[in-house]
DNA sequence: GGCACGACATACCGACGGTACGTACCGGTG
DNA sequence: CACCGGTACGTACCGTCGGTATGTCGTGCC
């Protein structure tokens, strides 16, 4: 018996929007062992029963607080990749505004830290494809694609990229001084992508924007939610 | 011989290592969370309470585990970067070494993936600085130190390039053709670090050779038990 | 105005991490 | 050789947590 107003008047929906977002917030403050469901369930005010209701299980609690997450990154970045400028100076920007997303703790632990090991490897890779290492990956395709960076094989070096990325992040998210470690990871990355830049290039002719991969899939779905 | 050692001592060591084998073998298996005590202990021939007399809980276990992966890999590594030639040759060759070492599933899982995870980040980070992280910082260190690549801040440096590394070794580690996603992360992270090479340098003096940081702590005797 | 259905709550089970305590065995001592 | 202390386990048990089965209340519908 919920001591407060009982929640069965508002629309199930919100429910299980306040059931998501709890899940983030415990998640994010403890951990995905250290959190329990009947802890999550009761920060949204309702009981473990109504949390098996709208989900199969723990796992898919986590797999909904992490497509919460990187939905919100991906309306977030995607303004910034999408936006004018040659693709250099999109990945660039792009890359800036990245490091700042991932100082959000959420994303920190969520999607980049225990993702893959709450979802399975292979699962979190299928996901990520789909939000912000697709977004990585489209900026890496639009260089090779504009004659920027060597002919690499673009899939290896956009996950490789990836996670230099995620390195950074946790770099200054884990850092005294995260203003002073922030510049330095900025530098340091962006001093890696001018080296893999083709010689004697600085600043080719703007391309058509690549956008990301097409959503499709039930995962997608699961994730959305 | 000092002093003799009793027999009793031998069959604990052997049971506690015995403890830690079944304890890499099933971590690596079957992940942190999905292996139960029970299972440790019976695949050692003893019970849970043979193994909360070695270990003071199931952390503690992981982290014997931790440490004897890691040693295993620090031994292997430690004669390729300490061998002979200048530097960047050194660099190269620890690399190519590393990312042989990360298709073990052992380090995959166990130090990259989960080892952040169960341990937390910050423990984690620590107790990389004395295992395989050493070696690349080391490695980087030498490269500044003979002035092949720009000074960049060595810490950021050293820790984006082994985020890079574990992030070549995943792919290796999921790909169809194993060997063909090999060539390729090679390829690509040697390509990175030419990039990183201060313009017109191919190949300077050798310098004397880094030490990684010293070993120290008290963190490192309980990894090494 | 019953009635089916969705949206929860309640009660309970098994597994697992951890603890308390019992016990067999070894080495030393008188 | 009897005795004793401590080590190296084994056994029994507890609390918590993920998951399941079932009950209940409101609401739209005919």
């Amino acid at each position: 018996m919920p001591t407060a107003r009982p929640r069965r008047e508002d629309y199930s929906e919100s429910t299980r929007q306040a059931l998501v977002d709890s899940a983030v917030a415990l998640f994010t403050k403890q951990g995905y062992a250290a959190t329990s469901l009947d802890a999550i369930a009761r920060r949204a005010r309702v009981t473990k029963g109504a949390l098996y209701h709208h989900f199969s299980g723990k796992q898919a609690v986590f797999e909904a607080a992490f497509g919460a997450v990187e939905r919100a990154v991906l309306a977030k970045l995607g303004q910034v990749v999408a936006g004018p400028g040659t693709p250099w100076d999109r990945a660039v920007s792009g890359l800036q505004a990245y490091v700042q997303v991932c100082l959000e703790p959420s994303y920190q632990r969520i999607a980049i830290h225990e993702g893959p090991v709450v979802m399975g490897w292979e699962r979190w890779r299928e996901a990520e494809e789909h939000f912000s290492f697709g977004l990585v990956k489209g900026a890496v395709e639009a260089l090779v694609e504009a004659g920027e960076i060597d002919d690499l094989p673009v899939e290896v070096t956009a996950r490789i990229l990836f996670g230099a990325l995620q390195t950074g992040a946790a770099i200054i998210a884990g850092a005294d001084d995260p203003r002073k470690a922030g510049t330095d990871v900025s530098r340091t990355i962006i001093r890696v992508l001018e080296g893999m830049r083709v010689a004697g290039h600085d600043g080719g002719a703007p391309t058509g924007n690549a956008q990301p991969a097409q959503p499709a899939a039930s995962l997608l779905r699961k994730l959305r939610g």
